[in-house]
DNA sequence: GCAGTTTAGTTGAAGCGTCAAGCATCGAGG
DNA sequence: CCTCGATGCTTGACGCTTCAACTAAACTGC
């Protein structure tokens, strides 16, 4: 099918501008992006992992690279003393806002300006359905 | 947007069905695949790259992969002495075979079985519509 | 309270993709 | 022919993801 070939090849094409931008790659940048749309810009190691499909030690990983770098900070959650906290820096902070509108004309290239009005309604339409099998718990966009 | 959720979920899925299956990663199976349908279930290189999307190097080490575990054969291409041509073997044409309706199952079932007929043909042409400018020489999908 | 289990997260080793470099062959120009 | 650039592919090193193993803290039942 067609769209399996669209699958494959649209993560490669928001990668790649992501990187040239901010040098951080797609899933760097949801990670940053989620953080940014929480109170606080904090949440928990968990509730991150669940919101970017990342598992826990990947997460792990990645946050500790983007601490490295200074875009995120972790601090012990003290209601849960097994958890973590993971902020954005003020630095990661800028990074967002300086990326998140090149990276929505990316998406909007690629995709929006491709499709008609009625196009989109029926992709979205078409979307929610594929995610009620792919995303059960509709983890990945928890009612926001 | 949704759609989004899906591209990122979905290969995930294609993937762990296969590796259960098969013990062969998305692209693996899809590089077989591609060859399985080539003339004498024969590809160079440079083609089977094209098709699948992938660079050379990645090809040239799955293959590599792929010729270790007996499913693919390397050899000269007589006519262009730089150029390696990749077969399957009969082990990796059994293999093609008996993984394909699991493959084709899973697929229909996240994809296929959640919409209407209408909406797979919603999704055909909007996917025709994305890989106008994601694949502009058709590289993924030649008319076969 | 205290053993057993569950939850939260980190770490290190192993495998795959990418990138830069390399080698061989082909083809075009003089 | 012979050189020079282009083409076809391979290789090795590095980075990221995954998996299994581990630590630590929190519940649970007795």
């Amino acid at each position: 099918m067609r769209f399996v070939a669209v699958v494959e090849l649209l993560p490669g094409v928001l990668d790649s501008q992501l990187q040239r931008d901010a040098d951080v790659s797609h899933f760097e940048y949801y990670v940053l992006a989620m953080l940014s749309e929480a109170p606080n810009a904090t949440l928990r190691m968990t509730a991150l992992s669940l919101k970017t499909n990342a598992t826990l030690p990947r997460l792990s990983h990645v946050i500790k690279r983007l601490e490295s770098r200074g875009l995120v900070r972790r601090a012990p959650c003290p209601e849960d003393r097994r958890a973590t906290n993971a902020s954005l820096t003020e630095e990661g902070i800028v990074l967002v806002v300086a990326t998140a509108p090149g990276h929505v004309r990316t998406v909007r290239e690629n995709v929006i300006n491709r499709l008609t009005e009625e196009q989109i309604g029926q992709l979205d339409a078409i979307s929610d359905q594929l995610l009620r099998r792919l995303d059960p718990d509709n983890r990945m966009n928890p009612p926001a």
